[in-house]
DNA sequence: AGCACGCCGACT
DNA sequence: GTCGGCGTGCTC
C-alpha cells in the first residue's frame, strides 16, 4: 500500500549512473513527490528530486541514509512533468538524474529558497520621463530607452526593456525616476494593433481553433513572409482567452528580442516569461517557478523551455521547426521539437510546427497523415516571391569569387538605393593559410581541421575548438615569406566588395561581427535604418528578419554543400537557400536571388527557382527511401572519444560484439568508423551506427545494450555516449 | 562524475 | 622514510 507515512523516498540525483537512490524521510508523504531534496551522498551532499515513494527500498535497509532537507517553499513538480523527464530518460537512454538536472534550473535544484515573486515588474514612462523627453538635452542611453518605451505606448516588463538595444541603462532610468513600475496593465493597456489577416491566415487559424482543445499535431508550412508569427499570436490569443497557457519554442536567443517585444506588445496584460540558457540563474529559476505556479501565461523560449512545467497548458507552438538547434548536441541529446509533440499528446493539446522549409521528417509525417497540414502559400504583404536564377560559373572568371553578373546586379541596386546581400556560409577571411613552396597548411594542433585566417584581428583561429594564435609572417616550416590565405570567407568578400564599390557602405554580419546580443541588435538597427548598402552574411542572415530595402541576394560557395557526404546536406542547403532567398523583396520592391554554381541544372536549384519546397521534399524523400535513410528507418549512434583513436575504436568494436549477441532480427549494426572531424579538442572520436526499420525493436535493443555498456569497465580516458535520432551521421 | 582507497617511483 | 602517480570501486 503506497501512501500514508512510508518512510522511503526515491531520489533522482545528477550522477551518470543509470539508477535512482532511496533515502529515509520519516515526514515525507505523497505531496513531496516532485520536490527537490538535499541528501547525503558518498562523503558529501547532493541535491536531487523526489521521484517516488517506494513501499520497499531497492537496497538493504541498513545502507539507507536520511534526507537532509525537503524544499517545500516551491510547489512540487507535477506528475505529468515527472512523466516527461521519465520519458526522456527512457527514450534517450540517459540517467533520470541527469535529465532532471538538465530540465530544472540549477538554482531551483539547489533546494534553497527560490521564490516565484515578481522581480520583473511592468515599467512605464514616469512623469519625469515625459518631461525629459521634451527637453533639449544631450542624448543618453537611458533617454533612448525612455523614448523607446514612450513610442511603444504600453508598459513593458523590466526583462523586456533590458533586452532593448540600450537595455542595460534600465537601472539608470529607474534611478532617475524617468521610468517607474506600474501595476498589472489589466484592461487599461491597449493591445498593439493586430494586422488584418489574409484569407489564408484566417482559414488556418479557424482550422486549428476548431480543433481546440485536444491533441493534434499540425505542420504549418508557410512561405517566408506569409505571416506565420501572426498565426501563432492569434492562436495564442484564443488559448489565453480560454485561460490556457501557451508554450512557444524558438530556435535561438538571438531571434527572441524582436519576438519577445512583439508578444509583450500584443498581450500587455499577459505574463510573458522567457526561458533560455543565456538567462542568469535567478531569472531562469523565477521564470520556471512562474510557469510552474501558473502565473506565467506565455512561456517563450529555446529548446530547454520544452521542460517548463505548465499546469494550464493549452497550446504548443514550435517556430522554425526544422532548425537544428532544437536538438541538443551534447549530454542528453534530446530533440525539443519531438518532445513538444510528445508533450502535446500527453497533455491533450494541439501543437503547431511552423516553417517555410520543414524538416523532411515533419513534412513526411504531414503527408503520410500523422500530422495535419496547414499551408500559407501567399506572402502577407503585397509582394511576390523573388526571382531565382543561377549564374553558371563554369566558364567565368571570378573576381575573388564574385561573378560579373552578380557585381552588375549589385551596381544596379546601388544606383536604385536598394540593399544587396552576399550570402556565404563561411566565417573568417580564408579557411586556410598555406605555403606554396613547401605545402605547409595552418593545421589546428588539437583538431583535424585547418586554422581559419581572421584578418580583421590578425589571428589564426580554429572554428571547432576555439584555439587561436597570431598569423605567422613566414612559413613556420620552411621560412618562405610568401605564405598565402587560400579560399574565401566573409571577411575577404567584405574587403573585395569595399574595393569594387568604394562608394558603398559594406557591412559584414556573421558570428564574429555579432558576438553579443547588443552587437547583433545594433547591426539589425543599422541595416533597418538603411545604414548599409551591401551586406555580407552567413546563415545568421537567413533567419527571419525583414529588411524592406533588401532586393538582391547573391549566393556564393553553395556548391560545397552540394557534394557533402552527409545525407542531410541537400536538405540543409535547400532550407538555407530558401530562407536566405526569402530575405529578398519583402517590402514593396521585387526581389532577386542569384546563385553562383557550376551545376545550374541541378534539380535542387530548379526546385528552388520555382519556390517549390514540396517538389524538393518529394525528390529528397524518394532518395532517402531508396537509400533506407530516415524517416524510413530509425537510427541511433554510439560515439566514443579518447586521446588515442585506437581506444575509441576498440571500445566500439567491443560494443558491437556485445550488440551482435543480442541484436533482434532486422537490426543493422555498422562498423565503427572515425568521425568526419576525427580529432576535436585533443580527443579522437569514432562512431557506430545502429539502425532498424521499427522504433520499438530498436528501443528495446538500446535499453538492453546501454545497460550492458554501463557495466563495462573502461579507462577514465574513454568516454562514450548514445545519440538517438542523430542529426549528424 | 567525484572521491576515496591502494599499491609502486623519486624526493625533503 | 614520505609525497604523489592514477587504477579500481562505490555512491541509497
Amino acid at each position: 500500500m503506497p501512501g500514508s507515512g512510508m518512510p522511503y523516498v526515491r531520489v533522482a540525483l545528477p550522477v551518470p549512473l543509470p539508477q535512482t537512490f532511496d533515502y529515509i524521510a520519516e515526514n515525507a508523504d505523497e505531496g513531496d513527490v516532485g520536490r527537490c531534496v538535499r541528501v547525503p551522498f558518498g562523503r558529501g551532499e547532493k541535491s536531487g528530486l523526489i521521484v517516488g515513494l517506494p513501499a520497499v527500498a531497492d537496497v538493504d535497509g541498513a545502507r539507507l541514509k536520511a534526507v537532509l532537507y525537503i524544499q517545500r517553499e516551491v510547489p512540487p513538480l507535477p506528475a505529468d512533468w515527472l512523466e516527461l523527464v521519465g520519458f526522456v530518460a527512457r527514450y534517450y537512454h540517459a540517467p533520470l538524474g541527469e535529465v532532471v538536472a538538465l530540465a530544472l534550473p540549477p538554482g531551483l535544484r539547489r533546494a534553497d529558497g527560490v521564490s516565484g515573486e515578481d522581480e520583473d515588474p511592468l515599467l512605464r514612462v514616469a512623469a519625469a520621463g515625459s518631461v525629459v523627453l521634451q527637453e533639449t538635452r544631450r542624448d543618453s542611453r537611458a533617454l533612448a530607452l525612455v523614448r523607446e518605451l514612450a513610442a511603444t505606448g504600453v508598459p513593458m516588463r523590466r526583462s523586456t526593456v533590458r533586452a532593448l538595444p540600450q537595455g542595460d541603462a534600465v537601472g539608470d532610468a529607474l534611478r532617475r525616476g524617468w521610468l517607474e513600475p506600474t501595476v498589472e496593465a489589466g484592461g487599461r493597456a491597449r493591445m498593439a494593433a493586430a494586422p488584418t489577416l489574409t484569407d489564408e491566415q484566417a482559414a488556418v487559424i479557424e482550422e486549428v481553433g476548431a480543433a481546440l482543445p485536444g491533441f493534434r499535431a499540425w505542420l504549418l508550412q508557410g512561405v517566408t513572409g506569409s505571416g506565420k508569427t501572426e498565426v501563432y499570436l492569434r492562436l495564442a490569443q484564443r488559448v489565453l482567452a480560454g485561460g490556457g497557457q501557451v508554450l512557444m519554442l524558438v530556435p535561438e536567443i538571438a531571434l527572441t528580442p524582436q519576438l519577445e517585444r512583439r508578444v509583450a506588445q500584443r498581450f500587455p496584460a499577459a505574463n510573458v516569461v522567457s526561458l533560455h540558457s543565456a538567462l542568469a540563474a535567478g531569472a531562469r529559476s523565477r521564470g520556471f517557478v512562474q510557469a510552474l505556479s501558473g502565473y506565467a501565461d506565455i512561456v517563450l523560449g529555446t529548446r530547454l523551455a520544452v521542460f517548463a512545467p505548465l499546469p494550464r497548458l493549452g497550446l504548443i507552438l514550435v517556430d522554425e521547426e526544422h532548425d537544428a538547434s532544437y536538438k541538443q548536441q551534447e549530454g542528453v541529446r534530446y530533440s525539443a521539437r519531438d518532445l513538444a509533440v510528445w508533450r502535446a499528446r500527453q497533455r491533450g493539446v494541439p501543437v503547431v510546427l511552423g516553417s517555410a522549409t520543414p524538416s523532411l521528417e515533419s513534412w513526411y509525417h504531414a503527408h503520410s497523415g500523422r500530422y495535419a497540414q496547414l499551408a500559407l502559400r501567399q506572402r502577407a504583404v503585397a509582394s511576390t516571391m523573388p526571382t531565382v536564377h543561377c549564374i553558371d560559373t563554369r566558364r567565368l572568371k571570378l573576381d575573388e569569387g564574385l561573378a560579373p553578373a552578380l557585381q552588375a546586379a549589385i551596381t544596379a541596386r546601388l544606383e536604385r538605393g536598394e540593399q544587396s546581400l552576399v550570402f556565404l556560409n563561411r566565417r573568417g577571411y580564408a579557411p586556410v593559410l598555406s605555403c606554396p613552396s613547401c605545402g605547409w597548411v595552418s593545421r589546428c594542433p588539437h583538431c583535424s581541421a585547418n586554422l581559419v585566417v581572421h584578418l580583421a584581428d590578425r589571428r589564426l583561429r580554429c572554428h571547432h575548438c576555439g584555439c587561436d594564435g597570431p598569423i605567422p609572417r613566414a612559413c613556420p616550416s620552411c621560412g618562405e615569406q610568401d605564405i598565402r590565405p587560400f579560399g574565401r570567407g566573409t571577411q575577404r568578400i567584405e574587403v573585395r566588395l569595399a574595393e569594387l564599390f568604394p562608394q558603398a557602405r559594406v557591412l559584414r554580419v556573421d558570428r564574429d561581427a555579432a558576438r553579443t546580443r547588443a552587437q547583433w541588435e545594433s547591426l539589425l538597427a543599422t541595416i533597418g535604418d538603411g545604414g548599409a548598402d551591401i551586406l555580407v552574411g552567413t546563415q545568421m542572415m537567413a533567419k527571419g528578419h525583414d529588411f524592406p530595402r533588401l532586393t538582391l541576394v547573391g549566393v556564393v560557395g553553395a556548391d560545397a554543400s552540394l557534394h557533402a557526404a552527409d545525407f542531410r546536406a541537400p536538405e540543409r542547403l535547400f532550407q538555407q537557400l530558401m530562407q536566405v532567398g526569402g530575405r529578398a523583396g519583402r517590402g514593396t520592391l521585387p526581389g532577386e536571388v542569384l546563385i553562383q554554381t557550376e551545376y545550374p541544372a541541378h534539380p535542387l536549384f530548379q526546385h528552388l527557382a520555382r519556390h517549390d519546397f514540396d517538389a524538393f521534399a518529394r525528390m529528397a524523400l524518394q532518395e532517402r527511401r531508396s537509400a533506407a535513410f530516415p524517416p524510413f528507418t530509425h537510427q541511433a549512434m554510439l560515439r566514443a572519444d579518447a586521446p588515442a583513436l585506437d581506444d575509441a575504436v576498440s571500445f566500439l568494436r567491443h560494443a558491437r560484439r556485445l550488440a551482435e549477441e543480442r541484436a533482434p532480427a532486422g537490426l543493422r549494426l555498422y562498423d565503427p568508423v572515425p568521425m568526419r572531424l576525427t580529432r576535436l579538442a585533443r580527443r579522437e572520436r569514432a562512431q557506430l551506427l545502429v539502425e532498424a526499420d521499427q522504433r520499438g525493436p530498436l528501443q528495446a535493443f538500446l535499453t538492453d545494450w546501454v545497460a550492458l555498456l554501463y557495466c563495462q569497465r573502461t579507462t577514465r580516458e574513454l568516454r562514450w555516449q548514445l545519440d538517438v535520432d542523430p542529426l549528424d551521421v
